[in-house]
DNA sequence: TTATACTTGACCGATTTGGTCAACGGAGGA
DNA sequence: TCCTCCGTTGACCAAATCGGTCAAGTATAA
């Protein structure tokens, strides 16, 4: 890919990247026209394979962008270093709602391209697959402190449950289309508090 | 369209209904060709064509179907004519794994429909869309026994934090492809138990 | 054999595709 | 004022794809 594309301010960046992400999310990658993708980013066929050599480079360039850009807020949020599970779940809620409101159709993106047949690009998207593994929500579990929690909970399903719903909500909040971080970050609290309440060791009840 | 459609055996029927929810569903509504329709439902694009008109004949055939097999099946399960909430969910659910079951990528093609935004059909979607306007999960807790929840219960809350878990639950199964449905059931129903351990007023602890 | 219904391959004109390229236009230096 | 870059574009191309048609092929039943 043409370098200079980097040198471009970073807002513009972002319009050619989101253009990508929601023509590429819409329709599989043979189905995705250059044209339709440059049409919105507000630029010219032309300038679009100026920077970006052909659809494939284009492609893959937005695939390593969402992989790098997740680890990136992730760390970035140290959600991974808390011992209180409802800070971690609290701080990669924050990390993938902030990626949402700069890139709304990335998550769309991701998993589309995961799917993706196309034998051009498949084989490339299952190599670089791997480095997403390492975030998988398997062994979250492993470095909480499970103390915290009332007795007699099933920390497991508590955990997927809330995983699930988390999931679930942010999945009717891309697909609504407007994407209020704000609003977002306040339900989420207020589904924290009702957890915290149902699942926490009830010390001293009022 | 035409009649002799609905002569072909259930089993031919299903599978020109499945290969249309799944490119439809996968592509925009212009960028999802007729040919790829008919090839992956094993007849020719000629046949396609005898049986539908035109693209968008098909396009809405299939968006019907949709709102006429959710509203059998909830029905025929009578979902919403129960007082304990944890049953009218349980047979949601099993409603709608049905439906998955039997044609994998209906939920997708739903979503992707209401959202369409070509010119030729998106207004015939959106007229048609008042009808399903009944089922919305407004009104749903009005007709739900309340008494039957441990104290301080915010029911609001849990039921939307139910629903969004359920959600995220079949989101997750669709992605993974593979609809099995015996497993959905018993994961829904492991779920349900953990809810009810944890809402339902305590009668006698053991 | 014949009549009927089902199914298809070949075909059409129109449109769209990824990608190229000569040229335009503005900024800056001499 | 002229010249030289360099970001940017419209016009262009050959190839592929599109929705839709139709005459002809095939199976079936009488």
């Amino acid at each position: 890919m043409n370098e200079k594309f980097f040198a471009l301010p970073k807002e513009k960046q972002n319009t050619i990247i989101n253009a990508g992400y929601r023509v590429f999310s819409q329709n599989s990658y043979k189905k995705s026209p250059m044209s339709e993708i440059a049409g919105e980013a507000g630029i010219s066929k032309s300038l679009l394979f100026h920077y970006f050599h052909n659809k494939k480079e284009l492609y893959l360039f937005l695939w390593d962008n969402c992989a790098k850009l997740t680890i990136k807020y992730l760390t970035e949020y140290k959600c991974y270093e808390q011992k209180d599970l409802f800070e971690m779940m609290y701080r990669g809620m924050k990390a993938k709602i902030r990626i949402m409101n700069q890139y709304p159709n990335m998550g769309s993106f991701v998993i589309k391209a995961f799917y993706e047949r196309d034998a051009e690009i498949s084989s490339a998207i299952q190599d670089s697959f791997k480095s997403y593994k390492a975030l998988k929500a398997d062994k979250i579990l492993e470095s909480i402190d499970t103390t915290q929690f009332a007795e007699g909970i099933d920390v497991k399903m508590m955990y997927r449950e809330m995983y699930l719903a988390s999931e679930g909500y942010l999945w009717e909040m891309q697909r609504n289309g407007a994407v209020d971080v704000e609003k977002m970050e306040k339900d989420f609290t207020e589904m924290l508090n009702f957890w915290k309440k149902l699942y926490l060791r009830k010390e001293v009840e009022k």
